[in-house]
DNA sequence: AGGTCACTATACACACACTGAATACACTCA
DNA sequence: TGAGTGTATTCAGTGTGTGTATAGTGACCT
């Protein structure tokens, strides 16, 4: 039992559905605003994600309510849901390794390819300095505890980014060019 | 054509494609000697890419060679897969919004359970600490460019989750809980 | 009344991302 | 000969993620 392979969103979703019963929808907006700066959750994910944890047992249909607006499947965490959660938060983090991510791969590649690495980094530092403007002023009003700790999070990525993008570009300024 | 729904690691392969003609094992190894720190590229996905790629006519299949080993199909860049990994490097990547991450995910639904977000957090904190240790051993040989430049990058992010451990622990300290 | 606009709520189809196991050939060493 | 190692590919299965279609409700406007 409880093999999953990895399933961060739906775990994420069982702490939600640990605070009582919920349907898609609200599930959906509630993720979005304990994770703020992250990007949105879909709407076809979360459905696709409840169905998943039925069928495991880990949760189960509460009812189908009726009033004011379209049906409503209400889902509810079962036990064994429960003790999945509860496992998934005793575990550590592995702490990387983290996948390549985009930027890394753009930059490394236009390195080896001996094109304009040194104008790509700063195009790049621009954008990311733009976006970290609008985090420092989401930043900047009063949230919930958790929400709070969620975009300091996003926000030191970004920082990581910029600086790394600087690093790099002093890296890259002498020759320009990797050796192959 | 080439709406590309998102590809980073097709066009990573591009990119390795672009030196010249290369078989799937070959740019695998090639992959992850270009981002160490970063997790190593899956067989299953390369070859699933490269499937993708030549149907996609952004790579078409140079030869089968056969001496010395079991049968190699080597690809190779075609004129429109060199196009796309262009624009691509042309293009500027957003900078967010990341998807939330496994450890944020973890940390706020513990936060919003009640559960012992502090210790969780103190564990996580000594997990990351032995990462970054073997890290910086890393770093210290001597590495091609691009390489330590990629390294620099999971350095730098490894760094801001140490940070941002340091400074959850310290806003939930006070009273330990979030509040619903 | 009729129209459309926004919001709530779900479902479906499809593609990519990623893992783990299985397969198969060739070379080496005991 | 037979076990083991390295090369090279394939496949089944599941999670992740997007885009689109559908459908009811309420509100606002003319």
């Amino acid at each position: 039992m409880c093999i999953v392979t990895f399933m961060s969103v739906g775990h994420a979703l069982l702490g939600i559905l640990a605070r009582g019963p919920a349907h898609g929808y609200d599930l959906k907006r509630e993720h979005d605003a304990r994770f703020p700066g992250a990007k949105p959750l879909a709407y076809g994910q979360v459905y696709a994600t409840l169905a998943r944890l039925e069928r495991d047992g880990h949760a189960e249909i509460a009812e189908t309510a009726q009033g004011g607006g379209p049906e409503r499947t209400v889902y509810a965490l079962t036990p064994e849901g429960r003790r999945t959660l509860d496992d998934w938060l005793e575990q550590v983090e592995p702490a990387g390794p983290y996948p390549a991510d985009e930027l890394v791969r753009k930059t490394i590649t236009a390195l080896h390819l001996g094109t304009d690495a040194v104008g790509f980094l700063a195009r790049q530092r621009a954008q990311h300095m733009a976006r970290m403007r609008e985090l420092v002023q989401a930043q900047s009003v009063v949230l919930e505890l958790g929400a709070q700790i969620a975009l300091d999070h996003t926000i030191a990525h970004l920082d990581a980014d910029l600086r790394w993008l600087e690093t790099a570009a002093s890296r890259v300024a002498p020759n320009g060019k990797v050796h192959t």
